[in-house]
DNA sequence: GTAACTGCAAAATATTTGCATCCTT
DNA sequence: AAGGATGCAAATATTTTGCAGTTAC
């Protein structure tokens, strides 16, 4: 597992530091997406709120993570798998967040249908949020 | 317009202020979808922000307007269309932003496609947002 | 007249920037 | 040793809350 986080940060171009591990680390567990403030408190303030803002910032520009659009205001990140590199991302699939216990999953195997957009649109991404009640909710 | 404005105020039974009354004006003039910000700067200070921001809280609950889920931060709105009512969305429709000029349009015509999910997870809502260049920016 | 709405002040929260220091390579 | 990364302080931006005064009905 570290082995595997020192190699992403190498294959990119970023010094191996612990605030950086850690993030990472704390992806690699989620069940989900995580949010600036699930990074601090999961990291029980050991690192500064700047320097997590700023690991994320670095992550989503070198394309190790990406960022998911959600209809309430705040700014969650996952993993990206590996064809994302820099500046191109292929997140093309679906994201389901459930409302009872707010965690975000990534349905890997489910891609974002194809859709006919009017002449003129060229699409770059596509993101499919859905919402609802995940499997451990709904029992 | 303004009759128009009126009567969608009065079957909410909201009081039919000027804030209000701008706010929805602006909506049905604009192109796509409206931030906080952009509303602050068309009514060019005219109103409170605090007042700006009661009044989208209050169109979103009572489902006249609807908040469209975007990849950076800015939390966005556009009128709901007239299925929709208090506490229940029908605006399964897709959204595109253009990367060029900002606007977010909401392509009314398209119907956000079905997805399988895993078992056990129930869906409440689907949201497909595009991005990517449009028509106006790809000539 | 009364309840609902607004504006102002201020608090709470979220994010960004500058800079000196420390750590990785 | 040098450049990149971090931590702290502080600035900026965003959103929420309380309350007194005003307006719609």
């Amino acid at each position: 597992m570290k082995a595997e986080i020192a190699e992403i940060l190498r294959r990119n171009q970023l010094s191996i530091t612990e605030c950086r591990t850690k993030i990472l680390e704390l992806f690699q567990q989620a069940a989900g997406a995580l949010s600036h403030a699930d990074i601090e408190k999961k990291t029980h303030n050991h690192f500064d709120r700047v320097t997590i803002y700023r690991s994320l910032q670095t992550f989503v520009e070198k394309g190790i993570i990406h960022t998911i659009p959600t209809s309430d205001n705040s700014v969650r990140y996952a993993l990206c798998k590996d064809e994302c590199s820099e500046g191109h991302h292929h997140d093309n699939h679906v994201h389901f967040i459930c409302d009872v216990c707010g965690i975000t999953y990534c349905l890997d195997n489910t891609l974002t249908p194809e859709v006919i957009l009017p002449q003129g649109f060229e699409q770059n991404r596509a993101d499919l949020i859905l919402s609802g009640t995940c499997n451990k909710c709904s029992q």
